[in-house]
RNA sequence: GCGGGUGUAGCACAAUGGCCAGGGCACCAGCCUUCCAAGCUGGGGAUGCGGGUUCGAUUCCCGUCACCCGCUCCA
């Protein structure tokens, strides 16, 4: 009897042997945690972008879209609290071989012994806190022993030059986050689309962070992609937006298919919000090496806009009223943030099943049961010989000019059937002899063709004329 | 980055200090006229990379790269 659980090796040898995700530079040994996205990958990839593009920019009567660049003037990242913030201290433990953030071994000891800090352990320098350590003779968390590594930092951005000569002035960064792109270009937007508040301002686009240990797949990786809104609000309103906002993240998975058992809301408590935050959740999923974070919805309050307004100088508010009853405020933010590459690999997961077709024989056909929004490919169109495959042909070319439309002819009807359903594809259509006649033996075209539904496996005959129609009817979201 | 393990076709495996590194699944072509895999015939394709020991290395040694498992982090 055949193994039929669902597991990561099964999900990336899947990803691999169907071209929806390659290791990176592979013929040059790869490049580590890097991932490159084949032919399906990229139809997956996109489809769900669009899907949240749909949702968030394009049916939402509150939001709008951006594309901000990649690199930024540096002084968003000292706005932003990212230069400072966003690094850890690391200290290694010379006798095991550990590794641990210094910061949190010293917070950890003072509270195990009821020791106050003067400061934040966030404004100690490095050589405070190796100070610290060595005067208080903290020992490794590990494994007991006093002899630590001088704390080196580590900071989470990836550098870079812009111009010709490489030096610190000419230093900048790709960006850990898109918010900051849609919160420097506030006012722009805000100006030129005469939005009031609330509106929210959506972006899809690239981060980067040099994360310190990456791995399972596609799910951590150093380059990544957001989907991000940030939804700025009248102060006060906020956690109103918050629980709306979340609601409608929470929709939206379910309605593309992920399972309810497989999804969780966990809130954050006081002290594992982030500095800016008032309030997070975590919307987490199940994947097959257990539960992990997909999307994160904060109150950031007005920490962004008001950092850049300090640092900047200039004025990031919104004006209400008129005359003498006008007010000025700085827009509270909800934020709403997903990543590509974990829906990716959330959707898939949660599609994956193997259906045993005949225990005795071993028999187990793969299936992915994704949304048909979702699947690479919306339908593929079989010749039932290759003698069809004329006819069949240009029934791929005519629908293949509304969708991705995929076309098989290789191998027995069955073996294409289970091709196509290891890849998601929705719908199986197939030209047979009485699609087309045969003139000789006096049998007249019957102009249909046979409609295969992946997940029912149920069959219907509709006129070639009607195919469009029927596709489209269950493709949309 | 540190500790432990692994590396043979697309995939899961076999074998050996020395004939031409084997078969299976997958893939491709042809036959079969077939609407739910595994029929017949034929075909292409591999010892991660670099160096060393040796008459000879896929096998032994060193380095490197990648992956897997732990520590750390997060969208």
């Amino acid at each position: 009897m055949k193994n039929t659980e669902k597991t990561m090796d099964k999900i990336v040898a899947l990803c691999k042997g169907r071209g929806f995700v390659f290791p990176g530079s592979e013929i040059y040994g790869g490049l580590a945690n890097t991932w490159d996205y084949g032919p399906l990958g990229a139809e997956l990839k996109n489809n769900i972008k669009r899907a949240w593009w749909k949702k968030f920019v394009q049916e939402n009567p509150y939001n709008v879209g951006l594309d901000a660049a990649i690199l930024m003037n540096t002084q968003t990242w000292v706005a932003s609290g990212h230069l400072a913030g966003f690094s850890d201290p690391l200290m290694d433990c010379r006798e095991c071989k550990e590794r641990f953030r210094a910061d949190k071994v010293i917070e950890d000891w003072c509270a195990e012994n009821g020791f106050t800090l003067e400061k934040p352990i966030d404004a100690f320098s490095h050589d405070e806190m190796k100070a610290f350590v060595e005067e208080h003779n903290i020992p490794c968390p590990s494994c007991g022993k006093h002899n630590s590594t001088d704390i080196r930092q580590f900071n989470l951005m990836f550098k870079t030059f812009q111009g010709v000569t490489e030096d610190a002035k000419n230093t900048v960064f790709l960006r850990p986050e898109t918010a900051q792109g849609i919160f420097v270009n506030f006012n722009s937007v805000q100006r030129t689309t005469r939005r009031k508040i609330p509106f929210g301002i959506g972006q899809i686009g690239k981060s980067f962070r040099n994360e310190i240990t990456p791995g399972n797949f596609i799910f951590r990786v150093r380059e990544f992609e957001q989907m991000e809104l940030e939804f700025f609000c009248k102060p006060g309103t906020d956690l109103e937006w918050f629980d709306y906002w979340r609601s409608f993240c929470r929709k939206g998975l379910l309605d593309l298919g992920i399972r309810e058992e497989n999804l969780r809301l966990r809130d954050h408590d006081k002290d594992e919000l982030c500095f800016y935050s008032k309030a997070t959740t975590d919307f987490e999923f199940l994947f097959p090496f257990g539960w992990g974070e997909l999307w994160g919805v904060a109150d950031r309050t007005d920490y962004d806009l008001t950092q850049h307004q300090n640092t900047s100088g200039q004025k990031m508010v919104y004006r209400e009223g008129e005359g003498k009853d006008m007010v000025e405020y700085v827009p509270y933010v909800i934020e709403p943030s997903l990543g590509v590459e974990r829906s990716f690999l959330a959707f898939l997961c949660d599609a994956y099943d193997e259906e045993v077709v005949d225990a005795e024989k071993n028999d187990v056909r793969t299936v992915l049961r994704l949304h048909p929004a979702l699947a690479p490919f919306k339908a593929a169109v079989l010749p039932l010989s290759k003698k069809l495959a004329e006819p069949a042909l240009a029934l791929q070319q005519e629908l293949a000019k509304e969708w991705m439309i995929d076309y098989d002819e290789a191998g027995s009807i069955g073996k294409r059937y289970r091709r196509a359903d290891e890849i998601g594809t929705p719908f199986c259509i197939t030209v047979d002899f009485d699609t087309v006649g045969d003139s000789e033996k006096g049998i007249a075209a019957d102009n249909c063709v046979t409609i295969r539904e992946r997940d029912s496996m149920q069959q219907v005959r509709i006129p070639i004329s009607e195919v469009k129609a029927y596709l489209a009817e269950r493709v949309k979201f």
